[in-house]
Parts: C-alpha cells; sequence; structure tokens
DNA sequence: ACACTAAGTTAATAACCACTAACTGAGTTT
DNA sequence: AAACTCAGTTAGTGGTTATTAACTTAGTGT
C-alpha cells in the first residue's frame, strides 16, 4: 500500500513536470494571459482539457511552477548558508548561487517577477513569504559584514543586486550575441560583489539634467 | 491655419495624456493582456470605444507609449552627456539620470520590460532601435573610461546596471515601507557607481552549492 | 476475467473582449 | 445661422477562451 511507482503514476508524475515545464516557457515568452490552456496541453503533447487531469486550473499551474521556484531558492539558499565556514564566504557563496540559478532558469526569473500579480492570493502569499525569507537570509548575512548599515538600506540593496543578476534573461533573450555564460557569471558576480560591499560613498551629482516630456 | 489651439483640440490633447498616464499605470498593474480597452476608457473618464478617436487600437496604445518612454530616454541621455565637461561626469550624470527616471516613473519602467512583446513587429522595432541606442551612450562612455575591457562586456555591464536601478520600481511596491527615496537615491547611485568602476576581478568561488529540485 | 479508477478525448457553455456601426450633440468654420 | 467636423455615446458582432459534461479506454487490484 505504498505509494506504489506503478506505470500509471510515474506517467502522470512525468507529464505534471512536462506540464510546468512548458508551461515555463510559454509564460516567460508570452506572459499568463497571453497562454491559453489550450496551448499550455499541446505544448506537453496533449490537448486542452487533459490540463485539468493535473490542476486545477490555469492559475493553479501558475501557482505550483512559482511556489516551486520560490522554495527551491530558500532552500538553496539555506543549504548556501549551512555550508560555508564564514559569513564572507557565505556572501560570496551566495552571490554564486543566485547568479547561477539566473543563468541557468532564466525563464522562470522572468515568469516570477512579471506574473506574479496573477496568482491567487492564496498563491501570491506564499510566494510572497517565502521570497521575504530568502531576502533575509542575505540581509541577515550582510547585517554580520556591515553592522553599520541600517537594515532597510541592506535589504534594499540586497534587492537591488537580485535585479542586477536577474537582468541578463533579458539581455540573453534580446541579443543573440553577448559574452559566453562563463564570462557573464563573472562579470556578473564581479559586479554584485563591488556593489555590495564598497562603502557607501557620496557622489557628487548634480539632479537629473534635461528633462524632456512627451508622455 | 496654423494648428490652432482651440478648445477641441485642447481637450483631445489632455484626453490623450490622460489616456496615456492612466494605461501606464494599469498596464503596470495589470499587464498588457489584463487591461480591457473597457478599462483604459473609464481610467481616463471616457468609456469603451472613445479610446479609438485616439489610438487605432490597444496596440497603437502601448506603442505610442513605449516609443515615447524610449525616445525620452535617449534623449535625456543625449542631453547629460551634451551638458558635461569630461567623461567621468558623464557617467555620474548618466546614473544620475537613469535613477532619477526609475525613481519618478516607476510604472513605466515596469511596462516596459515586461510588456515589451505585446507590440506591433513595427512598434517593437522602433522601441529596440532606441533602446539600443541608448544603451550605446552608456557603452561609448564606459568605452572611454576602460578601454581596457572588452564592448560585449561594456554592454553587459550597462544591462546589468540597468536592472539594478529598474528593481527598485518592484521593491518600492511591494514593501511599503523601505527607505525614503532620497536614500534608494543615494544607495543605487553608489552602487551603480561601484559595479561600474570597481576593477573586474575573480571571485575565488566554488559552483553552486546544493541545487533542490522541485519544478 | 472483472469491476474499477483515472487520464485522456471531443463537444458544449458562458463569459469576456477588441473592434465596428449608427447615431448624437457640442464646437468650428464660413 | 447654416453646414460641417469630430469626440463622444450605446448597440451589436465575431472570435477567443477558461471551464464543465459526457464519454472512451488503458492500466490496476482482486
Amino acid at each position: 500500500m505504498q505509494p506504489a511507482t506503478t506505470t500509471r503514476t510515474q506517467a502522470k508524475a512525468n507529464r505534471r513536470s512536462v506540464l510546468l515545464n512548458s508551461a515555463a516557457t510559454l509564460f516567460a515568452q508570452r506572459g499568463f494571459s497571453g497562454v491559453s490552456i489550450e496551448d499550455l496541453g499541446a505544448a506537453a503533447g496533449v490537448s486542452g482539457p487533459a490540463v485539468y487531469r493535473h490542476f486545477s486550473g490555469k492559475q493553479a499551474l501558475l501557482g505550483a511552477l512559482l511556489v516551486g521556484v520560490s522554495a527551491d531558492l530558500l532552500a538553496g539558499g539555506q543549504a548556501v548558508l549551512a555550508s560555508t565556514p564564514d559569513v564572507d564566504a557565505s556572501l560570496r557563496a551566495l552571490v554564486a548561487f543566485h547568479v547561477d540559478f539566473a543563468l541557468t532558469k532564466p525563464d522562470i526569473i522572468r515568469v516570477q517577477d512579471r506574473d506574479l500579480d496573477s496568482l491567487s492570493d492564496a498563491d501570491r502569499a506564499q510566494v510572497r513569504s517565502l521570497q521575504r525569507a530568502y531576502v533575509e537570509l542575505w540581509v541577515h548575512t550582510l547585517e554580520q559584514l556591515f553592522p553599520g548599515r541600517e537594515t532597510a538600506v541592506l535589504r534594499l540593496q540586497a534587492q537591488a543586486v537580485f535585479g542586477l543578476i536577474n537582468s541578463t534573461p533579458h539581455s540573453l533573450r534580446i541579443h543573440g550575441r553577448t559574452a559566453g555564460t562563463a564570462t557573464a557569471r563573472a562579470v556578473l558576480e564581479s559586479m554584485a560583489w563591488a556593489g555590495l560591499t564598497s562603502s557607501q560613498r557620496r557622489l557628487g551629482t548634480g539632479a537629473g539634467a534635461a528633462q524632456t516630456s512627451s508622455v
């Protein structure tokens, strides 16, 4: 009576995973509202309402996708902290982990910060909660390294670094040709590190130069 | 027979501008496909098909919005370069200009990197062209400051800095409370500067730690 | 073999939505 | 003031789409 690994169960699990993966691609390309249930089924080799055998609806599929990735990020971050000897190494490993994630799964990154609002209230709350926990991993690490800085500033810095690292999905999708991912990895890690560790110093800049108006 | 500033012409111009502004807000909140023509009209005080008196369709409205903002960015960047005495000041001013833009018009920033794919082919080509020109402003400035770096790397760095700066729309929308915009401005400028100017150095990191799988 | 489960199918259904048609009335021109 | 323009209105219209219904069929347990 164990959760038997019968043929049907296997097939179902596979289909579900194919559905999630192709959904990530489609949502990344066309956005949540730009993809129909028909499309989602077709991309997984079945057509239309078969999707309802795996998810209660389109929104629920998106929910599974984003809750999954948020949980993965958090778990990955926790694993990083558990396996590093000191705070300095922790931060470096966090950066490396996040860069790797962004370069490896650009689709999911894109869906996560594009279609978050299409989630059901419950799913959105859960995703936000997981994301917050992940951010706090960074903030806590940064607090140990930079006791002088306000927590609000550190949170803003963490978020800015996510933006920096997550920018590559955009860049890579738009230009066919950039530097290879190896170079990208090095550049992003270096920039993230610099942005986080350089002492906060004022830039002697005046205001925002000429303002053009058309919109 | 000049483009007379008659009552009707005025009213039309106003309505058009209101339409564009409220469209920016709505698109930022719900995404292009999540907003109906009815919604767009209603937000501008008219209802439904009146929008067609100002734009040939929903897509054309988005086009006007994004072409406008891309042109503004490019013009602003050009103005910055024209009004700064040396390359060092240029880069500082570019950073300040972009930070100001992101903090002042978060909605449009969000729409621009979320709904670009919903544009008509022609509009998308134009927006991409304007964006490319804006990026090249940055790349050209960076090339003068860092003759040693490859152009592809500089382009990647510019794009990463945009991601860093544009991250605040996200952060500010999500948490009600962060540091004030004054602090945000200073932090972002400082991080952008650090990311661009710190010498590229290797981080002695191993691979990406434990990989969790669920998606 | 036999009853049963469940993943798949195709055919409705109902809502929504971009866009068009026909009309109205205030502002503009001569 | 008569003729005209044009931004607005309220009804369609046709197409798309999420979800449900009814049915089929292959795998599962006895």
